[in-house]
RNA sequence: GUGGAUGUAGCUCAGUUGGUUAGAGCGCUAGUUUGUGGCACUAGAGGCCGUGGGUUCGAGUCCCAUCUUCCACCCCA
């Protein structure tokens, strides 16, 4: 038998309808604040992520799917949406639109990695990007606008976790001075962290291993070596989440793992799960980086398989699946054109109405009709053609009324 | 990439120290005297026992390999 690939999921009828609640609920939000979709390729050139992304992170190292094209072209799947979207940017010349340049996101990405709890190989981010402002003011709108999904979906125990990385000149300082704590004490820490120590000493910091973690204690925090511009800047945020009753925490290890992100870093974090639901952070250099002009922007990407099992796990019994307003079933073949003709027209008139496909007995349609949880049933036989008038049956009740049997008035009838 | 578990019907799982045509519940289809669902009863369909090798007179059961799924590490959303 041919399975799916693996860590690929299929999505099916009985799941669905959460995920495009969800999807909808969040695409509303995003809406509100004045953010508008784009689509990008599914594929892009590899050189893009190789910039982008950073050729020293693990996502770019281990993680793409990479092939040459029949043209030799080298081509990589999407790991994430951020570069795409920064490249679309500057070849369509956005940067000359109005400033500040909100857009959103709802795309599939493609990492081969391991698969485990909330881990796929193809999973589903949707995500928001504020081009043009390199202002707090941006910041904090972002963070709280991740903040309302949150809420608005209702899923619990999430905690914010914000950081500064700061900009070139104070990190500069910083990886100096974590060079010279770590110094000597290298030969004590992993290998990962050894062929880190140069290119990208401040993932150290995010090491898990034990000994790593112990020697990394006491590790100078990058908040300390923040410029006075990048101090303040990140000052201001908290006061304006301060204000807006935003709880958070500050983690000085989150450094996020693509190279691009600059000043502030955030994460919204499940604590029972123990997976990051919502990351994101600034990157103000990445334009320019990737041949665009001098733009700041800040954006988040939203895990959807992990929010959607989060959103399964409080609210599923909140959700109404869809079902059928009528069914319409039949006793002989004159009736059977005439149930048709009833079911045609009411679907016209815009009614969920469902009747028989399959030429089965009056007894097994009903069936049917109880499975699918149709609201109501009307039977349709040699009577109620010549009388015009059926009983329509409520399946929930078991009562029925007589009604006439035209569209308009069943029409009325159901949606009373 | 590393380590641990796992795989029998659409789903959840039984399957004795290796021994005839591999089972149950749920679900699905049909029927229970023919124009009314849910309940009950009856019957039916549906399995290369993950895949490929091996041991054996004989393998769902034992051995090896491989793949998948799940969990942890790593990393990330």
């Amino acid at each position: 038998m041919i399975q799916r690939p693996k860590g690929t999921k299929d999505i099916l009828p009985d799941e669905i309808y959460l995920w495009q609640y969800v999807e909808k609920k969040i695409e509303e939000i995003m809406s509100l604040y004045g953010f508008k979709e784009i689509r990008t390729p599914v594929f892009e050139s590899t050189e893009l992520f190789l910039r982008g992304v950073g050729d020293t992170t693990d996502v770019v190292q281990k993680e793409m799917y990479t092939f040459d094209d029949k043209g030799g072209r080298s081509i990589t799947l999407r790991p994430e949406g951020t570069a795409g979207i920064v490249r679309a940017f500057i070849e369509n010349g956005m940067a000359s639109w109005p400033s500040p340049l909100k857009l959103f996101y709802n795309m599939a990405m493609y990492r081969y990695e391991n698969v485990q709890k909330g881990r796929l190989r193809e999973f589903h981010q949707i995500g928001a990007e504020v081009f043009g402002t390199d202002s707090y003011l941006a910041d904090f709108e972002i963070v709280e606008m991740a903040n309302r999904i949150i809420n608005d979906l209702n899923l619990p125990n999430i905690v914010l976790e914000i950081n500064s990385i700061g900009c070139k000149e104070c990190r500069g300082k910083y990886q100096e001075a974590l060079k010279s704590f770590i110094g000597s004490k290298i030969d004590e820490y992993c290998d990962t962290c050894k062929s880190r120590f140069e290119k990208n000493t401040m993932r150290i910091l995010d090491c898990k291993e034990k000994k790593c973690k112990e020697n990394n204690a006491n590790a100078p925090s990058i908040i300390d070596y923040l410029c006075e511009n990048c101090k303040t800047h990140f000052i201001n945020l908290q006061k304006l989440l301060d204000n807006s009753n935003i709880k958070y925490k500050i983690n000085p290890r989150i450094v996020r793992g693509l190279d691009y992100y600059t000043k502030t870093v955030f994460e919204f974090v499940s604590e029972e799960e123990g997976y990051t639901i919502i990351g994101g952070g600034r990157y103000d250099y990445l334009i320019k980086e990737l041949g665009g002009q001098d733009t700041s922007a800040i954006g988040f990407a939203i895990g959807m398989e992990r929010v959607i099992e989060l959103f399964k796990k409080y609210n599923l019994d909140k959700l109404e699946k869809s079902r059928p307003e009528l069914y319409i079933a039949y006793i002989d073949d004159a009736s059977c054109n005439f149930a048709n003709k009833l079911k045609f027209n009411l679907r016209q008139l815009g009614i969920y109405v469902e009747g028989d496909i399959l030429q089965r007995s009056l007894k097994a349609q009903l069936k049917y009709a109880d499975k699918i949880n149709a609201k109501y049933v009307i039977v349709i036989g040699e009577n109620e053609i010549k009388d015009n008038y059926a009983q329509i049956k409520n399946m929930q009740t078991g009562n029925s009324d007589k009604i006439k049997l035209d569209e308009n008035i069943i029409k009325q009838y159901i949606k009373k």
